[in-house]
DNA sequence: ACTTGGCACTTAGGCGTGTTGAGTGCTAAC
DNA sequence: GTTAGCACTCAACACGCCTAAGTGCCAAGT
């Protein structure tokens, strides 16, 4: 009963299970794979996984199948990632090179995860804790209403349509529009409230109500930065592995159009030592999410925003984890570059 | 063998079906609305309707569901538009009037959409023919990598990385930063192009190739302007209506996913009297929405962009009719005021 | 010229039954 | 620690039966 067939016959039973979705027997085990002892054997081994609880029997008299558990040792002891081929590699560069804005990039990144991935991908606007302002522009766009633009060192351009006093003019605009500038240039984003409030302070009365509106506005931008925001791409692959979702994939798409569910369970996720990090089944705290895993992995400066893909439980983990790892990486990459 | 009460029975038929989602029979039909005639006759009008290729039978014999002709007489010249209650159009109003700017509007438009009718929502951003340039910005990145900024009047932000030769400097961005704003401020995005052009041919030589890259780059996103973008939303509701397309719910989200299948439909609905178009299952071009129906309005000035929902053709189609309709208006109302 | 009751006919779907095949657990021998 | 053998379990499938719902049509009624 050695210790490392046991792990072997786990792998197989991995691998099998997500190839076929059919529970695994111990006699298609022995033909499939090369473990030079017989069906019989396999069969103690497998009452001792069971024991642990690394797989399981669907009823009384079938084949077993990986529990959460399971995978879980699976993807942490045995799985190796497997490098892309280099087609992929090739594609991956030439799709994202081409892009010009942030958005773009991240519209073409999801895009790209989840052709690759056959799976849902998702990635977050990248962290601008540590990004600072590189710019600010006010636009009166009617009398009252200001539009405020704050762009950022990493090429992110926010705006926001600001009420201020009806008498507010275009020089007014344009004085505080200087000091706000010569104050705040460079100082980083979480900073930035401190630093206006400050600056507002000291501006002459007849600027005062003005400047306070035009710095809410700017903070709001600023604030609003910190919750960032998901995009995703390839839901129409949940369609397909519909098999792999007990009742059916509406809770996953809910739990998907829930930014606030999505962008926590990406924040949570640490990152273990090959910097991809998995969670399995019901290692997510979303209960919709019970039959499904997360694949992800941080990118840019600090790694702080995530991107990654979200499949069913029985998903290939090798090549997926290889898939959002390479993508992570040629990602950051291309944000260093602007 | 009145023709009035043949329209009824399809009226009947057509509120039961989608009602119960199950084929609907002469005897239930007279037991649940008074058509003062017995099951018999019923019998002989659906025969009558059957050969119209307005209803049909799913298997030889059980109760008749409405063909996608049917629905069309239905929406036609059957249904009357329902008023949303008060408290839906109170919900409307609060949610609209308290967006910032141009992206929350959509976003939440959608969002709105999607839970009012339970299906899918899609929204068309602007379209801005009619729109005109109100500002435009040239922020220096990095040596090279200038970032264009075109604000137009309607609030619409749009950015991107132009590459520029490496020696321009932050003196000669703002010298032609001034030279385009006094030239294309306030023209139409349509002629940009044009004004643009003959800008950059009066350009002192020194200038020149920095000049041609800028208006290249500004050209290129009032461009991208045109081919717009959609937001959607609600499709978990697909999830839930499972049961109405007949293999998977994959080619509908397949379709939703490339925003070309989309853009293309929603450009081809044609506004009808009331204003709301309604294109039924196999109308639709795309083969993947055989099953589907697509309701949709204009709003915005000339009401060139489109606003709507997509859902199973068995759907209630006065109330999402109404939903979309009240929708677009308050839609247009707000963005009027910005 | 419609409408209606009656009746023979069709068929999906539910239900019990039997059969098959894959797979297990256990025991006894190696 | 491994293996062969065997009895046992159970999902899945097929078959046959029955029922309920619904139809089409005909002949009689208004």
């Amino acid at each position: 009963m050695s210790e490392p067939r046991r792990l072997e016959v786990l792998r197989a039973i991995v691998e099998d299970y997500v190839h076929s979705r059919e529970p695994v027997g111990s006699k298609a085990l022995v033909e499939r794979h090369q473990l030079g002892v017989s069906s019989a054997t396999i069969r103690n081994d497998m009452a001792l996984l069971e024991e642990e609880g690394l797989i399981t029997a669907p009823h009384t008299s079938s084949g077993r199948i990986p529990t959460d558990k399971g995978y879980r040792l699976f993807v942490d002891r045995i799985a190796e990632v497997k490098p892309l081929s280099a087609p992929e590699k090739r594609a991956i560069r030439a799709l994202l090179e081409s892009a010009d804005d942030l958005d773009d990039v991240l519209d073409r990144t999801v895009r790209l995860l989840a052709q690759l991935t056959n799976q849902v991908a998702v990635v977050q606007y990248p962290h601008l804790g540590a990004a600072s302002v590189r710019h600010i522009e006010l636009v009166l766009l009617a009398p009252g209403r200001v539009l405020v633009v704050l762009i950022s060192t990493n090429g992110a351009v926010q705006q926001r349509v600001v009420p201020v006093p009806a008498d507010a003019n275009e020089n007014e605009l344009a004085d505080l529009r200087q000091r706000f500038l010569t104050k705040v240039s460079g100082v980083r984003l979480p900073s930035l409230p401190s630093e206006l409030a400050s600056c507002v302070a000291e501006l002459p009365p007849a600027l005062q109500s003005l400047g306070q509106a035009l710095a809410h506005g700017l903070e709001h931008l600023s604030a609003a930065n910190r919750e960032d925001r998901i995009v995703m791409a390839g839901t129409a692959n949940l369609a397909r592995s519909t098999l792999d979702f007990p009742l059916t994939i509406g809770p996953v798409l809910e739990a998907l159009e829930e930014q606030v569910v999505m962008l926590r369970l990406l924040s949570e996720m640490e990152q273990d030592a090959l910097g991809v990090s998995v969670r399995i089944g019901r290692e997510n705290p979303y209960g919709g999410l019970a039959e499904a895993s997360v694949i992800a992995t941080g990118y840019g400066p600090d790694a702080l925003a995530k991107v990654g893909v979200l499949g069913p439980t029985r998903m290939d983990y090798p090549t997926t984890m290889a898939a959002v790892r390479a993508v992570a990486r040629y990602l950051s990459r291309i944000l260093d570059e602007s």
